[in-house]
DNA sequence: CAACATTGTTAGCCAAGGCTAAACTATTTG
DNA sequence: CAAATAGTTTAGCCTTGGCTAACAATGTTG
């Protein structure tokens, strides 16, 4: 039997209010978040940097490491990958800096997670849980829906 | 220069509202994305499993690659880690069967699935939209803010 | 029941993202 | 200005989660 009988519900019906998605939409669901994964660690890193340089003036790879909690070792591979796509520029032992593409997505990237995270807390989610949840959450929220969390957050603030 | 140094904001004040979190809870929020990211395949596949089960009677590894759309060499060998983790029974060209653990897994898993999805579907967010966000949100969203969302759902219900 | 189709497994490859240890560069300071 | 400290890079290792190709088992059917 696979996944195609169209009689196996019968034998087996569901005690679940929701049914299994059809094959192609359930498929879609999971590569779309399987790509989310390859470029969230990506624009995470971007992000940080870019307001490392707005908030410090400087981007340092240490400053990387201790606040993603990582090895300097490792920041310094992911250095060199940003480097080869272009999103930062960089000369040894000295500071960061973002190319073009680099703060493109660091402004997007930082409008997506704000809004998430004001969200959130027009929601009534407490600031410290917010800010866990919005960094996890951010690279999952499509614009549709990142469009309705805005429009909440400021329907919100007027009352 | 090190991102402790006090006076660092005063030669580069922000233009953002939001300042950088202190260091220790700014490594926190990324900590606790790495340690979703560790578990939530787990959890997909342990779910999907259950899902099967219930909806169609078994778990077959071919199900599971054509709904992850990914190889059955790919399935095969996650089976194995399921089934070091004691997640799932498993004999060899046979159905699937959960663990009590996996068991537990699963329903967790579909539960806070569930509310997500819901809530997105309160929230406005279109059908098939809502799917896949659920589908990459569901890991990253604590206790408080599900509860938060199943209050809001039901809200939404009433009126 | 033999052949074919489907399903499952194994072997072996790859890239990503962690780590530690060691080497090197830059900065600060006695 | 030499030495110590701080920061950065490199080398080399590990695990995860993909893949393809080849092979094995099972199920179906002429």
């Amino acid at each position: 039997m696979t996944d195609s009988n169209p009689n196996a519900s019968l034998t087996a019906p569901s005690i679940h209010g929701d049914a299994l998605p059809p094959v192609e939409q359930h498929a879609q669901q999971y590569a779309t978040v399987r790509n989310a994964h390859e470029t969230e660690l990506i624009e995470d890193y971007v992000e940080l940097i870019g307001d490392l340089l707005t908030h410090r003036g400087e981007a340092r790879a240490a400053d990387i490491a201790n606040r993603m909690a990582v090895s300097q070792a490792t920041v310094s591979k992911m250095i060199r990958r940003l480097n080869e796509l272009e999103l930062v520029t960089s000369k040894p032992y000295r500071s960061l800096f973002l190319t073009e593409a680099g703060q493109k997505m660091a402004e997007t990237s930082r409008a997506r997670h704000d809004i998430v995270l004001h969200f959130l807390r027009a929601l009534g989610v407490k600031d410290a849980t917010a800010r866990i949840d919005a960094e996890g959450m951010e690279h999952h929220v499509s614009d549709e829906t990142l469009d309705i969390m805005q429009r909440f957050t400021e329907q919100q603030q007027k009352s």
